[in-house]
DNA sequence: GTTTTTTGTAAACGCCTGTTGACTTCTACC
DNA sequence: GGTAGAAGTCAACAGGCGTTTACAAAAAAC
């Protein structure tokens, strides 16, 4: 039976979204950026990004040209770390510990997409770079010497091992909440290596 | 043109290795460790897995059933942190430290293997409770009140962020080798954990 | 010495993936 | 109102995956 599509449409076809490239692109996105960032790169195929976008895989690849294009679309966007690195060194690691022990983590987060990309050969050197790009070197330039790299690094390793408990290998331990007890102590770490580290 | 297999074997052929169906399996457990270590579990296939054991993919199946049983054998192993948690509660810090510090961590660490399991919704839950079984709660035990799981979790996530940047997404800073100062830190944080968590 | 069981290989199967080209359908312009 | 082009769908392709089946060869049992 054939679908009349318009204007008089029957109830049972669903309503198809207005043709408009512009906000189909940025539907992509979207849904690009969630499964990306929740199933990580290999597990988030394109048939899924489409079904999520509602729009059909083929269209997919003429919006982006292929999957990897649309991950770098996807992780074209800034990593929100730039609120933290203010003047006030004092606090900054409370407010990173709150926001990265805030519930739920905002889930489609560039951090999660490029962490996600660990270990995906066709992506990891890809997020290396970036992370490096975007994470390590502006700290290292916020957190200034000495071994401004160093520590840069190591903050974002505190940073990524309680995402890594509380995203991807979602723990008993972390999933109970916001722990007022875990978050002060992840935010002394932080602020130790904010405030720089013991010679050895 | 036949290749004559023995006793007289021609030199260009290369020695079939006699057949032993129990080393065969050792040799094959030990590939798929190395290769699900360092490639993640869905990016090493079995025909790598039995190629690099020297043998055919049919021969993994029928030893192991199917690339599922495989990784359930591949992480029967003991995880190794048993040697840390000694009576000696004070020093803990600097040996775990120097432990993850040290360069070139092993490559078939069933640690690596489980971290790099994240995101895979195949074996991610399966690494979840093996970790929560195997590392949090003997941790937890070790550790002792207050919050032993939260501080065991914690501690566990400060590992993994560090194992995060040296193995799975190497970062340059990481890279250079096992750092002083980076180690001494890291030392310190872990013992901070162990020694007992602020009270909010 | 023959037969049976174990140990291994080769080729294929069904499934899923990213991607492509041919084809409709809607929209905007002349 | 007719038409060019944008927006979207559909079915198929090539390639890789884990797995299976059929078969060969070595070792062991009789």
């Amino acid at each position: 039976m054939a679908q009349r599509k318009s204007p008089f449409r029957l109830c049972s076809a669903p309503a198809p979204r207005p043709r408009d490239a512009e906000q189909t692109r940025a539907e992509i996105l979207r849904a690009a950026r969630l499964l990306f960032a929740t199933r990580g790169y290999a597990n988030a195929g394109m048939r899924e990004i489409a079904r999520a976008a509602g729009i059909t895989p083929a269209l997919v690849v003429r919006y982006f040209g292929s999957k990897r294009d649309l991950f770098l679309a996807a992780i074209e966007t800034d990593i929100g770390l730039a609120p933290f690195l203010g003047p006030d060194r004092a606090t900054v690691g409370r407010h990173i510990a709150r926001y990265f022990f805030s519930k739920p983590l905002r889930d489609a987060d560039t951090l999660s997409i490029l962490l996600h990309a660990a270990g995906d050969p066709e992506v990891r050197d890809l997020a290396t770079e970036l992370l490096n790009a975007r994470v390590i070197q502006p700290l290292a330039r916020w957190l200034g010497p000495p071994r401004a790299e160093a520590r840069a690094a190591l903050l974002l390793a505190i940073i990524s091992g309680t995402w890594l408990f509380r995203q991807a290998l979602p723990m008993r331990a972390f999933a109970g909440g916001p722990d007022a007890a875990l978050a002060s102590c992840l935010a002394a770490q932080i602020q130790h290596v904010v405030d720089g580290l013991p010679e050895p």
